[in-house]
DNA sequence: TAGCAACAGTTAGCGTGTTAACTATGAACG
DNA sequence: CGTTCATAGTTAACACGCTAACTGTTGCTA
């Protein structure tokens, strides 16, 4: 029925993101976690000193998704939040020992799977693809505006 | 402090569909809708005999997430489904007049963001960042295989 | 024809995204 | 010193993503 009007480019960016979430649950779910959190934690053992508005600007969400988020993996023993003693309003984030056996492998299982879905464009177009894709989020401004 | 590492080609997709989310929220906002609200509606307008199923899979989302939204948009009078003869397990749904009318240039609004966003590339460079993203949704399987 | 699998849709429950409103602390100013 | 503004985090309310479980209908088939 469908299929016969071409995509827009970012409709087909939709698809791949989607297509990349599909395949990345295999991995994220075997372990009890989402895409979120999954993500959340490897970036906190990525950056061990960040405070839960680094981790918001980094995620490009908002404060609020990042506490909830934070106070599950809290719940759960994943991660530890403690207010530093030089500015008590901000709240250190470190991951547990449990977390980070938890999250242990994540990155280079996410860098197989992009491999996988890159792999059709052959080694050129994947490098055509990120410097095309670069210079477009070089002119995309960041959510810190506000 | 960030910045430094270089990142993944699946993750600027990721951020240039998010700036696209953020800019084309001026045009939704002013309507009192949703970005998915706004595609269903956009999608319904162009294929009137669609049901339910057949949106959740071309939004390639699930059959709850459709009932629900479509319910929010027949509370405030935008669709109106209803069981078909033929096969009453399945509702056709159309959209209102009202509906069409707040919709009315979506497409339209939708494209022009998207050329602002792509700009930079130029008309050579969007050609062939469209074609390497054909290359690798064609791999893609459609969620309809479970 | 009776039984059973497949399909369309809904409801419930959880996690995440948003904005708005709030608390509390830090910093800058007169 | 005290007022004011900015920052960090939380909570609440709504919409949407998912899965699981359910109703009801269609259709195949033994």
């Amino acid at each position: 029925m469908n299929g016969s009007s071409r995509e827009s480019t970012l409709e087909l960016m939709r698809w791949v993101v989607w297509g990349q979430r599909r395949v990345a649950e295999d991995w994220i779910r075997e372990r009890g976690l989402t895409h979120e959190q999954s993500a959340v934690l490897a970036y906190l053992s990525k950056n061990p000193d960040a405070i839960q508005r680094d981790v918001a600007r980094a995620m490009r969400t908002s404060a609020p998704s990042v506490s909830r988020l934070l106070a599950g993996l809290e719940r759960r023993g994943l991660v530890e939040r403690q207010a530093q003693e030089s500015d008590t309003r901000s709240r250190r984030v470190r991951v547990t020992e449990a977390g980070s056996e938890l999250i242990q492998g994540f990155e280079e299982a996410m860098d197989r799977i992009e491999e996988s879905i890159l792999a059709p464009l052959g080694a050129e177009g994947q490098a055509r693809l990120h410097e095309l894709l670069e210079q477009l989020v070089s002119r995309i401004e960041p959510p810190s505006s506000p």
